[in-house]
DNA sequence: AAGTGGTCTAGACCACATT
DNA sequence: ATGTGGTCTAGACCACTTG
Protein backbone atom coordinates (compact mmCIF):
# COMPACT_ATOMS: atom_id res chain seq x y z
CA UNK A 1 0.00 0.00 0.00
CA UNK A 2 2.30 2.96 -1.21
CA UNK A 3 1.38 6.44 -0.66
CA UNK A 4 -1.29 7.73 -3.01
CA UNK A 5 -0.15 11.20 -2.51
CA UNK A 6 2.01 13.16 -4.64
CA UNK A 7 5.30 12.98 -5.30
CA UNK A 8 7.61 15.98 -4.24
CA UNK A 9 11.26 16.10 -5.68
CA UNK A 10 14.12 17.56 -3.66
CA UNK A 11 14.75 20.49 -6.44
CA UNK A 12 11.14 21.44 -5.65
CA UNK A 13 11.55 21.70 -2.07
CA UNK A 14 14.74 23.93 -2.07
CA UNK A 15 12.89 25.58 -4.95
CA UNK A 16 10.31 26.56 -1.91
CA UNK A 17 13.24 27.42 0.42
CA UNK A 18 14.56 30.00 -2.18
CA UNK A 19 10.87 31.71 -2.77
CA UNK A 20 9.98 32.20 1.13
CA UNK A 21 13.35 34.17 1.26
CA UNK A 22 12.24 36.13 -2.15
CA UNK A 23 8.76 36.87 -0.45
CA UNK A 24 10.80 37.65 2.90
CA UNK A 25 12.61 39.90 1.47
CA UNK A 26 15.85 37.71 2.82
CA UNK A 27 16.82 38.09 -0.83
CA UNK A 28 15.97 41.61 -1.83
CA UNK A 29 15.73 42.59 -5.38
CA UNK A 30 18.80 43.49 -7.17
CA UNK A 31 20.91 41.58 -4.72
CA UNK A 32 23.33 38.56 -5.50
CA UNK A 33 22.26 35.38 -4.57
CA UNK A 34 25.44 32.77 -3.08
CA UNK A 35 27.00 31.41 -5.34
CA UNK A 36 25.25 27.89 -6.30
CA UNK A 37 28.24 25.65 -4.42
CA UNK A 38 27.74 27.52 -1.27
CA UNK A 39 23.55 27.40 -1.00
CA UNK A 40 24.44 23.95 -1.96
CA UNK A 41 26.68 23.23 1.29
CA UNK A 42 24.15 25.36 3.29
CA UNK A 43 21.09 23.42 2.31
CA UNK A 44 22.72 19.91 2.09
CA UNK A 45 22.03 18.65 -1.43
CA UNK A 46 24.26 18.63 -4.34
CA UNK A 47 24.92 21.87 -6.98
CA UNK A 48 22.89 20.14 -9.58
CA UNK A 49 20.06 19.97 -7.48
CA UNK A 50 20.47 24.24 -6.51
CA UNK A 51 21.27 24.31 -9.98
CA UNK A 52 17.98 22.74 -11.28
CA UNK A 53 15.87 24.91 -8.12
CA UNK A 54 17.49 27.98 -9.86
CA UNK A 55 16.84 27.26 -13.78
CA UNK A 56 12.93 27.01 -12.85
CA UNK A 57 12.98 30.38 -10.43
CA UNK A 58 14.97 31.43 -13.64
CA UNK A 59 12.60 30.52 -16.24
CA UNK A 60 9.79 32.42 -14.42
CA UNK A 61 11.93 35.45 -14.16
CA UNK A 62 12.33 35.63 -10.50
CA UNK A 63 16.52 35.45 -10.92
CA UNK A 64 18.63 36.72 -13.07
CA UNK A 65 21.49 34.39 -14.05
CA UNK A 66 24.77 35.62 -15.17
CA UNK A 67 27.23 33.29 -16.54
CA UNK A 68 30.80 34.24 -14.77
CA UNK A 69 28.89 37.28 -12.75
CA UNK A 70 26.07 34.91 -10.39
CA UNK A 71 22.69 34.82 -9.71
CA UNK A 72 20.93 37.91 -9.15
CA UNK A 73 16.96 38.75 -7.73
CA UNK A 74 14.80 40.04 -11.01
CA UNK A 75 14.17 43.81 -10.46
CA UNK A 76 11.73 45.53 -12.37
CA UNK A 77 13.48 47.93 -14.32
CA UNK A 78 11.91 49.65 -16.83
CA UNK A 79 13.08 47.57 -19.54
CA UNK A 80 11.65 44.49 -17.81
CA UNK A 81 8.51 46.41 -17.32
CA UNK A 82 8.61 47.04 -21.11
CA UNK A 83 8.41 43.72 -22.06
CA UNK A 84 6.70 41.50 -19.75
CA UNK A 85 4.22 43.56 -18.42
CA UNK A 86 3.64 46.39 -21.14
CA UNK A 87 2.15 44.74 -24.32
CA UNK A 88 0.76 48.06 -25.87
CA UNK A 89 3.48 48.89 -28.72
CA UNK A 90 3.53 51.61 -31.65
CA UNK A 91 2.98 50.01 -34.76
CA UNK A 92 5.86 51.88 -36.07
CA UNK A 93 8.92 52.66 -34.27
CA UNK A 94 10.58 51.54 -31.14
CA UNK A 95 8.97 49.70 -28.49
CA UNK A 96 8.54 52.06 -25.50
CA UNK A 97 7.41 53.47 -22.54
CA UNK A 98 4.63 56.26 -22.16
CA UNK A 99 4.46 58.91 -20.26
CA UNK A 100 2.14 59.20 -16.82
CA UNK A 101 0.02 61.43 -15.69
CA UNK A 102 -2.23 61.04 -12.39
CA UNK A 103 -5.14 62.04 -12.60
CA UNK A 104 -6.60 61.60 -9.14
CA UNK A 105 -5.76 59.20 -5.83
CA UNK A 106 -8.79 58.41 -3.57
CA UNK A 107 -9.84 56.15 -1.20
CA UNK A 108 -13.05 54.25 -0.72
CA UNK A 109 -14.84 50.84 -0.15
CA UNK A 110 -14.18 48.02 -2.94
CA UNK A 111 -16.62 47.76 -5.03
CA UNK A 112 -18.24 44.02 -6.17
CA UNK A 113 -15.65 43.64 -9.37
CA UNK A 114 -12.85 45.14 -6.84
CA UNK A 115 -13.63 42.55 -4.08
CA UNK A 116 -13.79 39.62 -6.53
CA UNK A 117 -10.67 40.32 -8.33
CA UNK A 118 -8.75 41.30 -5.13
CA UNK A 119 -10.07 38.65 -2.67
CA UNK A 120 -11.50 40.87 -0.43
CA UNK A 121 -13.87 40.79 2.33
CA UNK A 122 -16.70 43.19 2.30
CA UNK A 123 -16.05 47.16 3.27
CA UNK A 124 -12.56 46.72 2.82
CA UNK A 125 -11.20 49.41 1.58
CA UNK A 126 -9.46 50.18 -2.20
CA UNK A 127 -7.02 53.24 -2.87
CA UNK A 128 -8.04 54.12 -6.32
CA UNK A 129 -5.12 55.61 -8.83
CA UNK A 130 -6.58 57.40 -12.17
CA UNK A 131 -3.92 57.73 -14.82
CA UNK A 132 -3.40 58.88 -18.50
CA UNK A 133 -0.68 57.72 -20.21
CA UNK A 134 0.27 59.47 -23.47
CA UNK A 135 3.33 58.57 -26.35
CA UNK A 136 4.85 62.42 -27.10
CA UNK A 137 2.09 63.98 -25.51
CA UNK A 138 -0.68 62.10 -27.38
CA UNK A 139 -3.19 60.25 -25.39
CA UNK A 140 -3.37 56.73 -25.74
CA UNK A 141 -4.69 55.09 -22.18
CA UNK A 142 -6.87 56.11 -19.24
CA UNK A 143 -6.60 53.37 -17.07
CA UNK A 144 -7.71 53.24 -13.15
CA UNK A 145 -5.91 50.62 -10.59
CA UNK A 146 -6.93 49.49 -7.37
CA UNK A 147 -5.07 48.11 -4.53
CA UNK A 148 -6.00 46.86 -1.61
CA UNK A 149 -5.56 49.60 1.05
CA UNK A 150 -3.92 47.39 3.79
CA UNK A 151 -0.99 46.13 1.54
CA UNK A 152 -0.26 49.71 0.55
CA UNK A 153 -0.68 51.88 3.86
CA UNK A 154 0.11 55.83 2.78
CA UNK A 155 0.43 55.08 -0.68
CA UNK A 156 -2.30 57.73 -1.26
CA UNK A 157 -0.14 61.07 0.31
CA UNK A 158 2.79 60.35 -2.04
CA UNK A 159 3.61 61.23 -5.43
CA UNK A 160 2.64 58.50 -7.68
CA UNK A 161 5.98 56.98 -10.08
CA UNK A 162 5.37 56.29 -13.31
CA UNK A 163 7.06 52.50 -12.49
CA UNK A 164 4.20 51.66 -10.07
CA UNK A 165 5.76 48.00 -9.87
CA UNK A 166 9.22 49.24 -8.87
CA UNK A 167 7.79 50.94 -5.84
CA UNK A 168 5.46 48.10 -4.36
CA UNK A 169 8.92 46.16 -4.13
CA UNK A 170 10.92 48.63 -2.58
CA UNK A 171 8.63 50.43 -0.21
CA UNK A 172 6.08 47.76 0.84
CA UNK A 173 8.34 44.73 0.29
CA UNK A 174 5.55 43.07 -2.81
CA UNK A 175 7.28 41.92 -5.75
CA UNK A 176 4.59 41.33 -8.67
CA UNK A 177 5.56 37.98 -9.92
CA UNK A 178 2.64 37.55 -13.38
CA UNK A 179 -0.35 39.14 -13.93
CA UNK A 180 -4.10 37.63 -15.98
CA UNK A 181 -5.09 40.09 -18.67
CA UNK A 182 -8.60 40.24 -20.15
CA UNK A 183 -9.03 41.92 -23.23
CA UNK A 184 -12.57 43.52 -25.01
CA UNK A 185 -13.20 45.85 -27.44
CA UNK A 186 -15.76 48.13 -26.16
CA UNK A 187 -17.36 51.62 -27.22
CA UNK A 188 -15.41 54.51 -24.98
CA UNK A 189 -17.93 56.40 -22.50
CA UNK A 190 -17.99 60.13 -22.73
CA UNK A 191 -15.77 61.59 -20.27
CA UNK A 192 -13.04 58.97 -20.86
CA UNK A 193 -13.40 59.78 -24.41
CA UNK A 194 -12.78 63.73 -23.61
CA UNK A 195 -9.36 62.27 -21.84
CA UNK A 196 -7.98 60.68 -24.40
CA UNK A 197 -9.29 63.62 -27.11
CA UNK A 198 -11.46 61.41 -29.55
CA UNK A 199 -15.27 60.76 -30.53
CA UNK A 200 -17.48 59.45 -27.69
CA UNK A 201 -18.29 56.05 -29.16
CA UNK A 202 -15.20 55.44 -30.18
CA UNK A 203 -13.58 51.79 -29.80
CA UNK A 204 -11.57 51.29 -27.37
CA UNK A 205 -9.40 48.07 -26.29
CA UNK A 206 -10.60 46.89 -22.79
CA UNK A 207 -7.59 45.48 -20.38
CA UNK A 208 -8.75 44.27 -17.15
CA UNK A 209 -5.49 43.12 -15.44
CA UNK A 210 -5.18 41.37 -11.98
CA UNK A 211 -1.28 41.37 -10.70
CA UNK A 212 -0.22 38.70 -8.56
CA UNK A 213 2.73 38.57 -5.86
CA UNK A 214 5.21 36.18 -5.65
CA UNK A 215 3.18 33.54 -3.27
CA UNK A 216 -0.05 34.16 -5.83
CA UNK A 217 -1.75 36.64 -4.18
CA UNK A 218 -3.92 39.43 -6.16
CA UNK A 219 -2.45 43.02 -5.17
CA UNK A 220 -3.43 45.22 -8.11
CA UNK A 221 -6.59 45.40 -10.10
CA UNK A 222 -5.94 47.50 -13.36
CA UNK A 223 -8.47 48.77 -15.56
CA UNK A 224 -7.36 50.30 -19.10
CA UNK A 225 -8.51 51.81 -22.19
CA UNK A 226 -6.19 52.08 -24.87
CA UNK A 227 -6.61 53.81 -28.47
CA UNK A 228 -5.22 51.54 -30.67
CA UNK A 229 -5.03 53.53 -33.76
CA UNK A 230 -1.44 53.54 -34.20
CA UNK A 231 -0.23 50.94 -31.46
CA UNK A 232 -1.57 47.39 -31.18
CA UNK A 233 -1.88 44.89 -28.36
CA UNK A 234 1.43 42.54 -29.26
CA UNK A 235 0.63 38.38 -28.00
CA UNK A 236 3.26 35.63 -28.60
CA UNK A 237 1.68 32.29 -28.53
CA UNK A 238 4.33 29.67 -27.94
CA UNK B 1 43.38 33.86 -31.32
CA UNK B 2 40.43 32.39 -30.42
CA UNK B 3 37.38 31.99 -31.63
CA UNK B 4 35.14 35.39 -31.68
CA UNK B 5 32.32 33.28 -32.89
CA UNK B 6 29.69 32.09 -30.71
CA UNK B 7 29.94 28.70 -28.41
CA UNK B 8 27.65 25.79 -29.52
CA UNK B 9 26.75 23.52 -26.99
CA UNK B 10 26.07 19.68 -27.74
CA UNK B 11 23.18 19.42 -27.06
CA UNK B 12 21.82 22.48 -28.98
CA UNK B 13 23.79 20.57 -31.75
CA UNK B 14 21.22 17.56 -30.88
CA UNK B 15 18.23 19.59 -30.76
CA UNK B 16 18.82 20.75 -33.97
CA UNK B 17 19.62 16.89 -35.51
CA UNK B 18 15.87 16.77 -33.17
CA UNK B 19 14.60 19.63 -34.99
CA UNK B 20 15.56 18.45 -38.64
CA UNK B 21 13.79 15.05 -38.24
CA UNK B 22 10.57 17.21 -36.87
CA UNK B 23 10.53 19.07 -40.50
CA UNK B 24 11.34 17.00 -42.65
CA UNK B 25 8.31 14.33 -40.94
CA UNK B 26 10.84 10.98 -40.18
CA UNK B 27 9.24 11.48 -36.72
CA UNK B 28 5.62 12.35 -37.71
CA UNK B 29 2.85 13.74 -34.83
CA UNK B 30 1.38 11.51 -32.78
CA UNK B 31 4.81 9.44 -32.93
CA UNK B 32 6.68 8.18 -30.21
CA UNK B 33 10.59 8.80 -30.45
CA UNK B 34 13.23 6.41 -29.55
CA UNK B 35 14.00 5.92 -25.81
CA UNK B 36 16.42 8.49 -24.77
CA UNK B 37 19.57 6.04 -23.93
CA UNK B 38 18.35 4.59 -27.98
CA UNK B 39 18.74 7.96 -29.03
CA UNK B 40 22.36 8.90 -27.00
CA UNK B 41 23.70 6.00 -27.96
CA UNK B 42 22.69 6.58 -32.05
CA UNK B 43 24.14 10.34 -31.55
CA UNK B 44 27.11 9.32 -29.58
CA UNK B 45 26.22 11.37 -26.53
CA UNK B 46 25.54 11.15 -22.91
CA UNK B 47 21.68 10.29 -22.09
CA UNK B 48 22.06 13.34 -19.90
CA UNK B 49 22.70 15.48 -23.67
CA UNK B 50 19.63 14.05 -25.05
CA UNK B 51 17.39 14.90 -22.06
CA UNK B 52 18.28 18.35 -21.96
CA UNK B 53 17.81 18.65 -25.84
CA UNK B 54 14.38 16.64 -25.82
CA UNK B 55 13.35 19.07 -22.46
CA UNK B 56 13.97 22.48 -24.58
CA UNK B 57 11.78 21.00 -27.16
CA UNK B 58 8.81 20.04 -24.88
CA UNK B 59 9.27 23.66 -23.30
CA UNK B 60 8.52 24.46 -27.04
CA UNK B 61 5.48 22.66 -27.44
CA UNK B 62 7.32 20.54 -29.89
CA UNK B 63 7.65 16.93 -28.50
CA UNK B 64 5.38 15.69 -25.19
CA UNK B 65 6.91 13.63 -22.63
CA UNK B 66 5.06 11.10 -21.08
CA UNK B 67 6.96 9.51 -17.80
CA UNK B 68 6.92 5.67 -17.91
CA UNK B 69 5.86 5.85 -21.86
CA UNK B 70 7.90 7.74 -23.55
CA UNK B 71 8.44 11.32 -25.59
CA UNK B 72 5.74 11.69 -28.46
CA UNK B 73 5.73 14.09 -31.39
CA UNK B 74 3.00 17.19 -30.25
CA UNK B 75 0.05 16.81 -32.49
CA UNK B 76 -2.58 19.73 -32.66
CA UNK B 77 -5.19 17.94 -31.27
CA UNK B 78 -8.32 19.73 -29.89
CA UNK B 79 -7.09 20.05 -26.60
CA UNK B 80 -3.47 21.94 -27.38
CA UNK B 81 -5.47 24.49 -30.08
CA UNK B 82 -7.47 25.62 -27.48
CA UNK B 83 -4.98 26.21 -24.49
CA UNK B 84 -2.24 27.26 -27.13
CA UNK B 85 -3.67 29.23 -29.72
CA UNK B 86 -7.36 29.90 -28.80
CA UNK B 87 -7.22 32.59 -26.67
CA UNK B 88 -10.73 33.94 -26.35
CA UNK B 89 -12.87 32.38 -23.80
CA UNK B 90 -16.41 33.13 -22.56
CA UNK B 91 -16.86 35.40 -20.10
CA UNK B 92 -18.95 33.10 -17.92
CA UNK B 93 -18.75 28.99 -18.55
CA UNK B 94 -15.78 26.35 -19.63
CA UNK B 95 -13.18 27.02 -22.01
CA UNK B 96 -14.27 25.70 -25.32
CA UNK B 97 -13.88 25.51 -29.20
CA UNK B 98 -16.29 27.21 -32.10
CA UNK B 99 -18.08 25.92 -34.32
CA UNK B 100 -16.85 27.05 -38.02
CA UNK B 101 -19.01 27.95 -40.81
CA UNK B 102 -16.94 28.42 -44.02
CA UNK B 103 -18.53 31.26 -46.22
CA UNK B 104 -16.04 31.22 -49.36
CA UNK B 105 -12.94 29.90 -50.28
CA UNK B 106 -11.08 31.86 -53.04
CA UNK B 107 -7.53 32.31 -54.76
CA UNK B 108 -5.51 35.71 -55.39
CA UNK B 109 -3.33 37.47 -55.85
CA UNK B 110 -1.97 38.57 -52.73
CA UNK B 111 -2.22 42.12 -51.67
CA UNK B 112 0.47 43.99 -49.71
CA UNK B 113 -0.48 43.39 -46.55
CA UNK B 114 -0.11 39.55 -47.43
CA UNK B 115 3.22 40.01 -49.25
CA UNK B 116 4.52 41.52 -46.36
CA UNK B 117 3.30 39.46 -43.47
CA UNK B 118 4.12 36.06 -45.31
CA UNK B 119 7.16 37.11 -47.18
CA UNK B 120 6.00 36.43 -50.61
CA UNK B 121 7.10 37.93 -53.93
CA UNK B 122 5.37 40.07 -55.78
CA UNK B 123 2.63 38.49 -57.73
CA UNK B 124 2.41 35.08 -55.96
CA UNK B 125 -0.98 33.98 -55.22
CA UNK B 126 -2.51 33.06 -51.62
CA UNK B 127 -5.73 31.31 -50.80
CA UNK B 128 -8.70 32.72 -49.01
CA UNK B 129 -10.54 31.43 -46.49
CA UNK B 130 -13.38 33.45 -45.08
CA UNK B 131 -15.61 31.45 -42.23
CA UNK B 132 -17.93 32.65 -39.76
CA UNK B 133 -17.01 30.96 -36.01
CA UNK B 134 -20.02 30.54 -33.15
CA UNK B 135 -20.86 30.04 -29.67
CA UNK B 136 -24.15 27.50 -29.99
CA UNK B 137 -25.13 28.87 -33.06
CA UNK B 138 -24.31 32.90 -31.74
CA UNK B 139 -21.90 34.27 -34.20
CA UNK B 140 -18.81 35.35 -32.52
CA UNK B 141 -15.57 35.68 -34.82
CA UNK B 142 -15.81 36.51 -38.91
CA UNK B 143 -12.43 35.60 -39.87
CA UNK B 144 -9.97 35.12 -43.25
CA UNK B 145 -7.20 33.41 -43.21
CA UNK B 146 -4.39 33.59 -46.45
CA UNK B 147 -2.29 30.76 -46.94
CA UNK B 148 0.63 30.74 -49.58
CA UNK B 149 -0.49 28.89 -52.48
CA UNK B 150 2.34 27.12 -53.18
CA UNK B 151 2.18 25.59 -49.77
CA UNK B 152 -1.00 24.43 -50.20
CA UNK B 153 -1.95 22.92 -53.54
CA UNK B 154 -5.13 21.93 -53.82
CA UNK B 155 -6.45 23.09 -49.93
CA UNK B 156 -9.16 24.46 -52.03
CA UNK B 157 -10.80 22.21 -53.80
CA UNK B 158 -11.40 20.16 -50.52
CA UNK B 159 -14.20 20.81 -47.79
CA UNK B 160 -12.43 22.81 -44.76
CA UNK B 161 -12.14 21.04 -41.47
CA UNK B 162 -12.49 23.40 -38.26
CA UNK B 163 -9.09 21.91 -37.50
CA UNK B 164 -7.00 23.65 -39.84
CA UNK B 165 -3.39 23.07 -38.06
CA UNK B 166 -4.12 18.99 -38.27
CA UNK B 167 -5.14 19.26 -41.39
CA UNK B 168 -1.60 21.38 -42.20
CA UNK B 169 0.40 18.77 -40.48
CA UNK B 170 -1.45 15.63 -42.35
CA UNK B 171 -1.55 16.80 -46.12
CA UNK B 172 1.61 19.10 -46.53
CA UNK B 173 3.57 18.60 -43.58
CA UNK B 174 3.84 22.07 -42.22
CA UNK B 175 3.74 21.94 -38.06
CA UNK B 176 2.50 25.10 -36.64
CA UNK B 177 5.16 26.06 -33.88
CA UNK B 178 3.89 29.16 -32.65
CA UNK B 179 1.97 32.58 -33.55
CA UNK B 180 2.35 36.31 -33.29
CA UNK B 181 -0.96 38.49 -32.97
CA UNK B 182 -1.74 41.48 -32.94
CA UNK B 183 -4.57 43.01 -31.42
CA UNK B 184 -6.59 46.15 -32.25
CA UNK B 185 -9.89 47.77 -31.00
CA UNK B 186 -12.18 48.39 -34.52
CA UNK B 187 -15.82 49.88 -35.79
CA UNK B 188 -17.22 46.66 -37.92
CA UNK B 189 -18.01 47.53 -41.25
CA UNK B 190 -21.48 47.21 -42.09
CA UNK B 191 -20.98 44.06 -43.57
CA UNK B 192 -18.94 42.39 -40.81
CA UNK B 193 -21.47 43.59 -38.59
CA UNK B 194 -24.47 41.88 -40.69
CA UNK B 195 -22.91 38.25 -40.39
CA UNK B 196 -22.16 38.82 -36.68
CA UNK B 197 -25.65 40.30 -36.11
CA UNK B 198 -24.83 43.18 -34.50
CA UNK B 199 -25.32 47.05 -35.64
CA UNK B 200 -22.52 48.76 -38.23
CA UNK B 201 -19.67 50.51 -36.50
CA UNK B 202 -19.83 48.11 -32.98
CA UNK B 203 -16.79 47.40 -31.41
CA UNK B 204 -14.99 44.24 -31.77
CA UNK B 205 -11.46 43.11 -31.11
CA UNK B 206 -9.40 42.86 -34.41
CA UNK B 207 -6.89 39.74 -34.11
CA UNK B 208 -4.13 39.46 -36.93
CA UNK B 209 -2.22 36.56 -36.49
CA UNK B 210 0.98 35.28 -38.18
CA UNK B 211 1.35 31.69 -37.88
CA UNK B 212 5.19 30.12 -37.90
CA UNK B 213 6.30 26.87 -38.70
CA UNK B 214 8.97 24.59 -37.30
CA UNK B 215 11.12 26.58 -39.14
CA UNK B 216 10.23 30.05 -38.11
CA UNK B 217 9.03 30.13 -41.96
CA UNK B 218 5.60 32.40 -41.75
CA UNK B 219 2.82 30.29 -43.40
CA UNK B 220 -0.48 31.41 -41.91
CA UNK B 221 -2.09 34.86 -41.78
CA UNK B 222 -5.39 35.34 -40.03
CA UNK B 223 -7.41 38.63 -39.57
CA UNK B 224 -10.17 37.68 -37.05
CA UNK B 225 -13.33 40.32 -35.71
CA UNK B 226 -14.36 38.44 -32.57
CA UNK B 227 -17.09 40.00 -30.36
CA UNK B 228 -16.25 40.29 -27.26
CA UNK B 229 -20.20 41.18 -25.31
CA UNK B 230 -19.72 37.96 -23.90
CA UNK B 231 -16.14 36.67 -24.37
CA UNK B 232 -13.09 38.16 -23.76
CA UNK B 233 -8.77 37.24 -25.44
CA UNK B 234 -6.96 35.74 -22.23
CA UNK B 235 -3.30 36.32 -21.77
CA UNK B 236 -1.08 35.60 -19.05
CA UNK B 237 2.29 37.85 -18.47
CA UNK B 238 4.75 35.18 -16.78
C1' DA C 1 9.13 -7.88 -14.60
C1' DA C 2 10.75 -4.79 -17.90
C1' DG C 3 11.07 -0.39 -20.02
C1' DT C 4 10.44 4.53 -19.90
C1' DG C 5 11.22 9.16 -18.29
C1' DG C 6 12.48 11.74 -13.74
C1' DT C 7 15.63 12.69 -9.96
C1' DC C 8 19.97 13.02 -7.58
C1' DT C 9 24.73 12.78 -7.15
C1' DA C 10 29.83 13.56 -8.05
C1' DG C 11 33.30 15.10 -10.76
C1' DA C 12 35.62 17.13 -14.75
C1' DC C 13 35.99 20.64 -17.79
C1' DC C 14 34.45 25.01 -20.51
C1' DA C 15 33.02 29.95 -21.15
C1' DC C 16 32.74 34.26 -19.14
C1' DA C 17 33.60 38.19 -15.98
C1' DT C 18 36.36 40.31 -12.67
C1' DT C 19 40.49 41.13 -10.10
C1' DA D 1 44.43 33.81 -11.29
C1' DT D 2 40.08 33.21 -9.34
C1' DG D 3 35.27 32.61 -9.02
C1' DT D 4 30.93 32.22 -11.31
C1' DG D 5 27.47 29.85 -13.99
C1' DG D 6 27.16 26.39 -18.14
C1' DT D 7 28.08 21.90 -20.17
C1' DC D 8 28.93 17.01 -20.31
C1' DT D 9 29.45 12.62 -18.47
C1' DA D 10 28.48 8.26 -15.81
C1' DG D 11 25.98 5.85 -12.68
C1' DA D 12 22.48 4.87 -9.19
C1' DC D 13 18.01 4.93 -7.91
C1' DC D 14 12.88 6.43 -8.09
C1' DA D 15 8.15 6.85 -10.17
C1' DC D 16 5.15 5.53 -13.62
C1' DT D 17 3.20 2.58 -17.33
C1' DT D 18 2.54 -1.59 -19.68
C1' DG D 19 2.52 -6.50 -20.41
Amino acid sequence: MAEPLGFRPLYRQVKAIFVRRLVDGVWAPGEGLPSEGQLAAEIGVSQGTVRKALDELAAENLVVRKQGRGTFVAEHDERRILFQFFKLVPDQGERRFPDSAVLSVTTGVADAAEREALDLPARDKVIRIRRLRSFDAAPLIVETLSLPQRLFRGLEVDPIPNNLYSLYAARYGVTIAHARERLKAVALAPDDAVLLGVAARSPALQVDRLALALDGMPVERRLSLCLTEEAHYLSDLR
